[in-house]
RNA sequence: GGUCCGGUAGCUCAGUUGGAUAGAGCAUCAGCCUUCUAAGCUGAGGGUCAUUGGUUCGAAUCCAAUCCGGAUCACCA
């Protein structure tokens, strides 16, 4: 429990003794005081002026008067400005939270209460590797994950791999009349990039085919038909179906290139997942959805033997839920994989994190699974996040814009190299400590540009300004957690001793930042949104840089004083280890 | 066209259950290393919170209309 919630009972109290009624948090409201007024938080009266009748000067004096002379342990005096109470706390109370908690490395977590959560992320194609977009997918999911874990909640991650379909059989389709038997061993390349070469091919030669036949006098979008590559492509993927030996060995084999790839990529960025499901497998599972949802009468069948469902009256449109050749489509597919995953692991919420331009889908899929009355479908929650975009704009493969994910990685890993070298660091480190170190800081730095900004909202990367080591980064936070750590190597901190009771400004306002932790882990969770985190990471570390300039912990004025300050810095540094855990993010103790 | 999302400093973003003079970072400029790591700290300049109207003690925040940008509306996944 804060102060601030603390404060609102002791208001609502206070209240109640002074004018004989009940009141509740929503008749008036905390904030923490602005820093150019005297006092730590503020009750703002304006909302009580009209039922009690009574100026907001004399209802601020009245309550100012009755909260200190009833809890002096807790605030030690009160102000009143043009309509706002503000109220000092007892120094008590922040150094009684320091002692408490200064060596809490959970401190901020809730006991685990029983609940399990899915989280679905990542999800890729097996048919070229991943790219910038992905890598904020992939962060994201594990962050939230992980926020979920921190908020009690028992979490699975899931990843569903979208390794079958007519784009699978493009690169295969390539890969056969291009490459001439190259493998990832014959062309030491990552088979997750050779694969996606042969994906660019393909679009390439099927330009190319349809404007030849377009130069011929076909209709364009006959042309696209009927270019040769095309139907090769389809009746690939009607071999594949019919399970013609040939084609699944041949899609074994470059699916297997893809993982061993992809294997590689999760490791560097740090995604894992409890549960792999494969879309080869679950694809056939929409066709019992169907058949219930026919017996339901949630569907609908057509003349020509296609499966839909009515979704007018809720204000979308009328969506196919099975093809009249009796093959389900996507959308089918995945309600029969949201019911697998509810039977599975008997969750209570399923999140599914993929991009906006998903929503419509989303929303489909969650009616779809309410009108059927799946015991799972109001758990379904759509975790929709914004795409990244270049300043030119979309990111587009036929442009060569797309930022591939290993590259991106490499990039991040050279330039913390770079930055450390430029700062004549490198000399104090072994060459395996310089190779984690390195690692640590870029990933950290790319880590933490993805989720600094809301979820939801669409972000801007510009490739020519590489991500900054400076001001709201990751490296920030990591330097000034290093820092402290270095203090900590040197200085001992002892037992028992009295502390000290006087609190500077800046001793205080790292008290009342860390007090915050455990409510912004919660508001976090609630948004499912780790940005919160590493708004708050950041500025906790900016906040206590502000006094490591200020003041001295090693020659602190006196002996408690000194104590006092390394119990500080000791809480500082294990919120920003564990709020940077919750961002996926590791913290060096040198650096 | 329907639906949804967004528009805040030169740039990238916070702030939106209505509260005091709208905040950070980057960039620009001026300072701070013989004292715990300067990847740091202090300060300055920079704003019609897209526009207009409304609601009220009070609006970036709520409502309405308009403008601009984006996503989506497949027998693709």
């Amino acid at each position: 429990m804060s102060i601030l919630h603390i404060l609102q009972g002791k208001t609502i109290e206070s209240l109640g003794a002074l004018y004989e009624r009940s009141f509740t948090e929503n008749d008036f409201q905390v904030n923490q005081t602005k820093p150019e007024f005297e006092g730590d938080y503020t009750i703002v009266l304006f909302s009580l002026v009209k039922s009690l009748k009574l100026s907001p000067d004399a209802i601020g004096n009245q309550l100012g008067e009755h909260l200190t002379k009833n809890n002096p342990e807790l605030f030690t005096g009160f102000n009143i400005i043009k309509g706002f109470l503000n109220l000092a706390v007892a120094n008590e109370y922040w150094l009684d939270l320091l002692q408490k908690n200064y060596n809490d490395i959970c401190f901020g977590k809730q006991a685990m209460n029983g609940k399990k959560v899915m989280v679905e992320y990542s999800s890729p194609n097996t048919n070229k590797p991943l790219h910038l977009g992905h890598l904020r997918n992939n962060f994201l999911g594990w962050s939230v994950a992980e926020i979920l874990k921190a908020n009690g909640y028992e979490v699975f991650k899931s990843c569903i791999v979208n390794d079958r379909g007519i784009h699978i059989c493009k690169s295969m389709i390539a890969w056969k009349m291009f490459a001439n038997g190259a493998t990832p061993q014959s062309t030491h390349t990552k088979g997750d990039h050779l694969v996606g070469e042969y994906y660019v091919k393909f679009n390439d030669e099927y330009k190319r085919q349809v404007k030849e036949l377009v130069d011929k006098g076909v209709v364009e979008a006959e042309a696209e038909k009927q270019a040769p590559i095309m139907l090769a492509t389809q009746q690939m993927l009607q071999d594949w179906e019919a399970g013609k030996p040939e084609v699944m060995e041949l899609w074994k084999k470059m699916n297997g290139w893809v993982y061993q790839g992809f294997d590689v990529t999760y490791k560097n960025i740090g995604s894992d997942f409890d549960k792999t499901y494969y879309e080869s497998n679950t694809y056939l599972l929409g066709r019992k959805t169907v058949e219930e949802g026919l017996a339901k009468g949630v569907f609908v069948k057509d003349a020509d033997g296609s499966v839909w469902i009515d979704l007018t009256n809720d204000g979308l449109d009328r969506k196919i839920v099975q093809r009249k050749d009796g093959t389900s489509v996507y959308i089918t597919q995945d309600i029969g994989l949201a019911q697998q995953k509810y039977e599975e692991y008997k969750i209570n919420q399923s999140i599914y994190v993929i991009g906006d331009e998903q929503n419509y889908h989303m929303k489909v899929l969650k009616l779809i699974a309410e009108k059927l009355k799946l015991p799972n479908a109001e758990n379904i929650y759509h975790l929709s996040y914004g795409m990244v975009e270049l300043p030119s704009g979309k990111m587009k493969s036929r442009e060569g814009t797309v930022v591939d994910a290993d590259d991106m990685v490499d990039e991040m890993i050279a330039t913390a190299k770079q930055h450390t070298e430029e700062l004549g660091k490198v000399k104090d480190f072994t060459a395996a400590e310089l190779g984690s170190l390195y690692r640590t800081i870029g990933m950290g730095a790319m880590k933490f540009y993805l989720l600094r900004v809301d979820p939801k909202k669409k972000m801007i990367f510009n490739p020519e300004e590489s991500i900054d080591f400076h001001g709201f980064t990751g490296p920030f936070v990591q330097y000034t957690y290093a820092r402290i750590k270095s203090i900590l190597r040197k200085e001992q901190l002892k037992e028992g001793i009295t502390m000290e009771a006087g609190l500077l400004k800046l001793e205080k306002e790292i008290l009342v930042t860390l007090e915050q932790y455990p409510s912004i882990i919660l508001q976090a969770a609630k948004e499912l949104n780790p940005s919160v985190i590493a708004n708050y990471v950041f500025h906790v570390a900016k906040v206590f840089n502000s006094f490591y300039a200020e003041h001295s912990i090693a020659n602190a004025e006196s002996e408690t004083k000194k104590q006092l300050r390394l119990q500080l810095a000791i809480m500082v540094s294990n919120v920003l280890k564990s709020g940077m855990h919750l961002l996926g993010t590791e913290v060096p103790e040198r650096m």
